[in-house]
DNA sequence: TTAGTTAAGATTTTT
DNA sequence: TCTTAACTAA
């Protein structure tokens, strides 16, 4: 038998030899559906010799995964197959036909946070109130339309004139012309933008439609409505096109995901074939049964039914914390003991809601020198210096970037302030040139220094410019700017702790830079700004071999671990309280976001909500997440105590009968002490500083080496690190 | 204009 | 709690 088949199940090699047309692989959590799509690639590859193939995914991670597994299953990955997310997928096509939209020396592609700069300066200019219409808002609002196919015309027609809609299509469409003459595209052009490409150029469709002759999507029920016009129209007259999804997976709808679109697909492509994957081979019958019965909850969806061959396995567990340290303190021992028995981190994941989650298990598992890896959240390219000298290379790629330019033309400080920002806006406005150009102006009306530090750096700037048309590399152009702009002695200078992480930070971005070099075909300035504006977090942290995953739960889809902790299981965080106010799906997104997480464990599922947690610094009370209550009574075993862990409160949460250790063994992850990291003091100490005299310590925070104390001596309280700090306990 | 201080306000999820 | 906007003094 062909290995590629071996250990299929029926309806999987269907799936995988179904070679040509459309296919729609509904494909329940844990049916082997990488297993199938990878495998399908590579029979298409080895058995057809069909190397015109793209795969589009969502999240990067996913990508990398796809790409991974067929590397481990054919000789040589063919340069023609794809494997890419829509947004990398669409840089693709547009960096080879920017000429399209007249932007001859391509493009720059503005982040969120450039995005929003740029709407802050429109709302600033048409004298709104930027109280009432806040740049992220309005991002957001852009960013759907721009999902939905909507132009600021079309928008208008579409929603009625209202005050706010008028206003709304007015900024849309300011922001649509500087961000134009700026010569960018953001996150959402870059989808719209190739649809129009497609849709408007013949010649360029059937190029495309050409190069990949076989579209493949994973996560089709995530598709948005541009989304899916790419994907129909890059299918063709031919319609190979196969898709794989689940609509219990459907996360995105906050994103315009249509789920339509998968429901849809058989009237759509009438002579489809449908394959319906409904085994899970991934996980234990425990974790199953807990996982369908929950989203058996949720009325809008298919009905059907997941089941699994697999033997029961180990309870689901599910703990209750007083708060979010003695959570991840506790993740953190059931992770030791697991790693002491000869499971490697990189088998376990910690799962959360929101991003600001992750800092609690971050401090717990670095504490315990565990190795992790978080995905999502804060990269190393949101730093704000990176930003910053980011802004400095745009500008350097694409002079006509005044969003960029106008980030750092005051940093480091150059005496131009607003006032000055705006006379220089004015001065360019007025002559019909760029911001860059009017820096170099004699004229302008600046205070002398201010003029002759504009100047300057309008000499730097052009003096970049044309070494890179005269051929320097990126990183000699980025080393020669690090100094010239004077952020070098900038932060040379400033001397702190913070300022030189900084530098160090701008070294490491000089590092990529070069590491860029080495691995590109032809390396330019242009090409790798382009290709950092789509990088998340996983891409750019040193590589460590065996590390703890740490994600959001969106994150996690599509991934699957040995062990799993999904924490924070409180209301208001899980379902997120900002979720539960969209009437229109109510509670059920959050419960397939519940469902999804569930899903990704193989054979340990440990569950956790804290009594109280955090917001904005403020401890709050919370009761456990009402999905707890949906996963039934038998998948957490037969063997509970009842010993109280934390008897804090006299009055346990209304769950607390199920809330129990499964064993002893397991007790001791609650008779530690959280932290014994502080020294011995606490808040109610007195203590005596050199200086300062007695106080009384407030709060103490931090472990080991960072433990900081607040003390209070008399009205004034200050706060010291306790390593730097010689305290006498009284 | 800048640096330093104070008060408000922020957090859903991703590319 | 932490970041940013607004305010104030120089």
């Amino acid at each position: 038998m062909d290995p590629l088949l071996e250990g299929l199940n029926e309806e999987q090699k269907k799936a995988v030899l179904q070679v040509s047309g459309p296919v729609l692989i509904l494909a329940g959590a844990g049916s082997g559906k990488t297993r199938v799509i990878t495998h399908r690639i590579a029979n298409l590859l080895i058995n057809h010799g069909i190397d015109r193939i793209c795969a589009v995914t969502f999240t990067n991670k996913a990508a990398a995964e796809m790409l991974e597994r067929v590397k481990n299953l054919v000789p040589f990955v063919p340069g023609n197959l794809q494997v890419k997310t829509f947004h990398s997928f669409c840089l693709y096509i547009l960096r080879r036909e920017a000429t399209f939209f007249g932007f001859d020396s391509g493009f720059t592609v503005y982040d969120t946070t450039l995005q929003e700069s740029l709407l802050k300066q429109v709302v600033k200019d048409l004298s709104l109130d930027p109280k009432f219409y806040k740049p992220s808002m309005l991002g957001n609002y852009i960013s759907g339309l721009k999902d939905k196919m909507l132009s600021p015309e079309a928008y208008l027609e579409k929603e009625g004139r209202t005050d706010f809609s008028k206003t709304v299509s007015a900024i849309y469409k300011e922001y649509e012309r500087r961000k134009d003459a700026s010569r960018a595209f953001d996150f959402g052009d870059l989808i719209w933008k190739t649809v129009q490409l497609l849709q408007k150029s013949p010649e360029v469709l059937d190029k495309y439609r050409r190069k990949w002759e076989y579209v493949m999507v994973d996560e089709y029920q995530d598709t948005n409505k541009v989304q899916y016009a790419l994907v129909i129209l890059l299918a063709g007259e031919k319609k190979n096109l196969c898709v794989v999804g689940d609509d219990d997976q459907s996360i995105y709808s906050w994103r315009g995901a249509d789920i339509g679109n998968i429901l849809n697909f058989e009237k759509d492509f009438p002579d489809s074939v449908v394959i319906k994957l409904e085994e899970n081979y991934r996980s234990s019958s425990n974790i199953i049964l807990a996982a369908s019965k929950v989203i058996s909850n949720n009325t809008q969806r298919k009905q059907k039914e997941i089941f699994t061959n697999n033997p029961e396995g180990s309870p689901v567990v599910l703990n209750e914390f007083q708060n979010e340290s003695e959570e991840s303190h506790g993740a953190v021992v059931r992770i030791r003991s697991f790693y002491s028995s000869g499971i490697e981190y990189k088998k376990i994941a910690i799962f959360y809601r929101t991003n600001s989650q992750s800092r609690y298990f971050e401090e717990a598992l670095r504490n315990a020198g565990i190795p992790y890896k978080i995905f999502g959240g804060f990269r190393f390219f949101d730093r704000a210096e990176i930003k910053d000298f980011i802004a400095y290379l745009n500008v350097v790629s694409n002079p006509l970037d005044s969003v960029s330019l106008l980030r750092i033309v005051n940093y480091p400080p150059r005496g131009i302030g607003d006032s000055g920002i705006d006379k220089i806006r004015e001065f360019s406005l007025e002559k019909g040139i760029s911001l860059l150009e009017t820096l170099g102006q004699e004229e302008i009306p600046l205070k002398k220094a201010a003029k002759s530090k504009g100047k300057e750096l309008y000499n730097v700037f052009n003096d970049l410019i044309e070494k890179v048309e005269k051929g320097s590399s990126p990183s000699e152009i980025a080393l020669e700017l690090l100094n010239r702009s004077g952020l070098m002695s900038y932060l040379k200078e400033e001397g702190t702790e913070e300022s030189i992480a900084r530098l160090e930070n701008l070294q490491e971005l000089v590092n990529s830079i070069e590491e860029y070099e080495k691995n590109a075909d032809s390396p330019s300035l242009e090409e790798y700004l382009n290709q950092i504006s789509l990088l998340t977090s996983e891409e750019d942290t040193k590589e460590l071999t065996d590390y703890v995953n740490l994600m959001t739960v969106h994150n996690a889809k599509g991934l699957e671990f040995k062990i799993v902790f999904l924490s924070g299981l409180e209301e208001g965080t899980f379902p997120h309280s900002m979720s539960l106010e969209d009437s229109q799906h109510g509670d059920e997104e959050e419960r397939r976001l519940f469902y999804v997480a569930l899903t990704r464990a193989r054979e340990d599922l440990f569950l956790s909500y804290c009594r109280t947690s955090r917001k904005f610094g403020k401890v709050e009370d919370r009761i456990p997440s009402r999905f707890l209550s949906e996963v039934p009574r038998e998948c957490f075993g037969n063997q509970y105590t009842n010993r109280e862990r934390t008897a804090r409160r006299p009055q346990g949460p209304p769950l607390a009968s199920k809330i129990r250790e499964r064993d002893e063994e397991n007790d001791s992850v609650f008779s530690e002490t959280p932290s014994p990291e502080n020294l011995g003091l606490k808040p109610g100490d007195r203590v005596k500083h050199k200086q300062f005299g007695t106080g009384t310590i407030t709060t103490v925070s931090g472990k080991e080496k960072n433990t900081k104390v607040s003390i209070r001596f008399g009205n004034v309280e200050k706060n010291f690190f306790v390593a730097y700090t010689p305290l006498e306990k009284l």
